[in-house]
DNA sequence: AGCAACGATTTAGACGATTCAATTCACCCC
DNA sequence: GGGGTGAATTGAATCGTCTAAATCGTTGCT
C-alpha cells in the first residue's frame, strides 16, 4: 500500500540499493541487463522517488521560492511564467507565493522557504531592507531581488526604471497639456512606487506651472482605484485634476470604473495612464495608455541570475539588472483619438 | 556557515537533541529553564528547522498541491486564495501548479507533486479520467477535484452545476428574444465546457426556433475570443448571431474587444454573457453579465474535503459538493439599461 | 528506610536516497 | 597459473529530525 522504496525495487530485481540508485542517477554505468531488470522493477512496483529524501542527503533542495505582492495581478503572473519556463529547463520547480503587499505574509512566506532549504528565492518585496530578508540572506540563502534594484551589495537584482517610466509618463501628460495632474499608488515606502513618483515629480517640477497631487493607496487593486475616483469625480471641476497617473493597471482600471459610474469622459475629463501594461488594459473600456515593463522577461532573467549565483558559489559577484519601461499610448490618454 | 542543526543546537545548550526536539514540538514536557536556554540556543545559532528531514521521518509532507487550467484566470487565483486561507490556518502551504490547459504540464506537475509526497493535490484535471491521475490515487495520494464533478466514486470532488449555469444563460438569452446565440468555449473534451453547453442546449431545444452555434477554441483566453469575435463580426448581419454565451469571461472580455474593434455595439448587435464572474467583468467596457462561481468557496471547500480525507483515513468515504452558479446581469446582455 | 510513582531527560533507531570506498568477477597476458 | 586490469556491483555511512522506550533523579508516602 504505501509507496515502495528503493529497497523494495532492488531487492525485486535481485540488486543492491546502490545498483538502483545508479540506474536513477547515472544508468550509463550500470549494465543493460540490470538497467533493464531494475528498471523493469520500478515499473512493476509503482516505485516513485522520494524528494525528501534526495534533498535531504543533498542538502539543497530543487524548488525555488517566488515571493509577489499580488499574484492575482496578472504583471506577476506573466513574471511568474517567465521563471518557471527556465526552471522547466533546469529541472527546477517554481513555487509562488502570494504576500498580498503585507509584511507579515511575506515573512511567513519567507520562513517557510527557509524551513524548505529552497535552492533561491526570487522577491519583489515590500522593503529590501527588510532584516528578515537580510537574515535570510545571511544564513546562505540566496536571494535575487525582483522589480525592485538592490540598494546595497548584498544581492543580485532585477529591475525596470521606474523613474523613467514616472517621467514617461509626466512628459507625456504634460505635453499634452495637462496641468492639474493626480498621481495614484501607494504605499509610497514601496521603492517602486516613490521611484515613478520621483520620476513624474522631476518633469512636473521642470514645467513650473504644472499641480500634481498625490493619492496614496494602502493597496494597489482596483477597489481602492475606484474609490480614488469617487473621490476625484466629487472635486469641483474647476479645482479637479484633468489627468491621472496610477502606478499600476489594477489602479487605473478601478479609476476608470469611477469615471464611468460618475459620466465622466475619459480622456476628455480625466486623462489616464497606468503602469505595467498588463493584458487587460489595451481591452478596457477605454483602451488603457500604460508603461510596458517587460514581466517575463524579469522573471526570467531573475532566475538566471539565480541559477548563476548559485554554481558560482563563492566566487559570485552580485549583479544588478536594469530594463527600460516604454510608454504605450492608447485612447485613455489622448484626446486625438477615440 | 552552514546552517545549523538541531544537533549544534543541542551541544550549545548542553542537552540531548532528543530535548531539542521535544521543546520545538512538545514544549510544556520540557522544564521551563531547559526550555529557555535551548530557545536562546536556537536564537543564538539561527537554527532552522529542516522541513525536508521532517518530511522524510513524518512519511508525509505538509504541502498540498493546487493544479489549475489558468494561473493568469482571476478564477483560479481567487480559488487558490480560498484554498490558501484554509491551508493558513492548519499550518499547510499551498503550492500552486500551472497546467495552462496542457496534459503534459498537468502530467509533469502531479510527477512532481508525488515526488515531494504531498500531503494532498487539489485539481482542475485537464481530463479527470486520466490515467496518470488515477494511477496516482491508487498510489495513495489524495486527490480531490476543483471545478469538477468526479464522475465515479474515487475521488472527493468540488464542483458548480455548470448545466445549471448554461441554462441560467440560455434562458435569460432567449427570454430577452436572442434566436440566434453562439456559444464559444473549448475545448470541448472539457467536461466544464461541455457542460455549460449541454446547459444552454437544453433551452434552446425546447424553444424550437432558435439556433444555436458552437465556435469551439484551444484555450479559453482572451486572444482567442478576440478571434472568433472578429469572425462574428465579419458574418453578415442576417446570419450572425445576435448573442454570444462564452464559457468563461477572458472569452467575452476578448468577444467585446473584437466588437468595439469592429465598430460592432453590445449589446444592441451582439449580447455577451461570459462565465465566472471575475472582477474584471464588471469592470469592463461594456459591465458583463456573468454567471457567477463562487471562487474562493469551492477552494476552502476542496481543502477542507481534503484535510477530512488524511485525517480519516481508511473510514473517509468520498464526497462529492456542488454548488449552484448564479446569473449576474449587467448591460452587456440587458437591452433595457444602457 | 524503602518503595512507588512521576517528571525530566537521554538514547537509539528509523525515514529513503545518495555516494564512495571496497569488493567481486571475468578476462587477458606473460 | 599468477597477477593485473577494469567494469560492475555492493555495503555502509550519512543527511537532520522525530519518537518510543529506557534511564535517571526526586519526591512522597507508609
Amino acid at each position: 500500500m504505501a509507496t515502495p522504496s528503493i529497497k523494495e525495487v532492488a531487492h525485486r530485481a535481485g540488486v543492491s540499493v546502490g545498483t538502483v540508485s545508479n540506474v536513477l542517477n547515472r544508468p550509463s554505468i550500470v549494465a543493460p541487463a540490470t538497467r533493464k531488470r531494475v528498471q523493469d522493477s520500478i515499473k512493476a512496483l509503482g516505485f516513485v522517488r522520494n524528494e525528501a529524501a534526495r534533498h535531504l542527503r543533498a542538502g539543497r533542495s530543487r524548488t525555488v521560492g517566488l515571493v509577489v505582492l499580488d499574484v492575482a495581478n496578472p504583471f506577476f503572473t506573466d513574471l511568474a511564467e517567465g521563471a518557471e519556463e527556465l526552471a522547466y529547463e533546469n529541472d527546477t520547480v517554481v513555487m509562488v507565493c502570494n504576500s498580498k503587499t503585507d509584511p507579515v505574509r511575506e515573512g511567513h512566506h519567507l520562513d517557510q522557504l527557509e524551513q524548505q532549504r529552497v535552492y533561491g528565492v526570487l522577491i519583489t518585496p515590500f522593503d529590501s531592507a527588510d532584516p528578515q530578508l537580510r537574515a535570510l540572506v545571511a544564513r546562505g540563502t540566496p536571494v535575487v531581488l525582483v522589480d525592485r534594484a538592490a540598494d546595497h551589495g548584498g544581492m543580485c537584482s532585477v529591475s525596470v526604471d521606474d523613474k523613467l517610466g514616472g517621467r514617461l509618463a509626466g512628459t507625456h501628460l504634460i505635453e499634452s497639456g495637462h496641468r492639474r495632474i493626480a498621481f495614484i499608488g501607494g504605499p509610497l515606502s514601496m521603492q517602486q512606487v516613490a521611484d515613478r513618483l520621483a520620476g513624474i515629480t522631476t518633469v512636473a517640477d521642470d514645467a513650473a506651472d504644472v499641480d500634481l497631487q498625490i493619492f496614496e493607496v494602502e493597496v494597489m487593486g482596483v477597489q481602492h482605484g475606484r474609490a480614488i475616483g469617487e473621490q476625484l469625480a466629487a472635486l469641483p471641476p474647476a479645482s479637479r485634476p484633468t489627468a491621472a497617473f496610477c502606478a499600476n493597471d489594477l489602479l487605473a482600471l478601478g479609476l476608470l470604473q469611477a469615471m464611468a459610474a460618475t459620466q465622466l469622459r475619459v480622456p476628455e475629463d480625466m486623462a489616464i495612464i497606468g503602469y505595467d501594461d498588463i493584458g487587460f488594459a489595451a481591452a478596457a473600456a477605454v483602451p488603457l495608455s500604460s508603461v510596458r515593463q517587460p514581466a517575463a522577461l524579469l522573471g526570467r532573467t531573475a532566475m538566471e541570475l539565480l541559477q548563476e549565483e548559485v554554481e558560482a558559489g563563492e566566487r559570485h559577484a552580485h549583479r544588478q539588472v536594469i530594463f527600460q519601461p516604454e510608454l504605450m499610448v492608447r485612447q485613455s490618454s489622448d484626446l486625438t483619438r477615440g
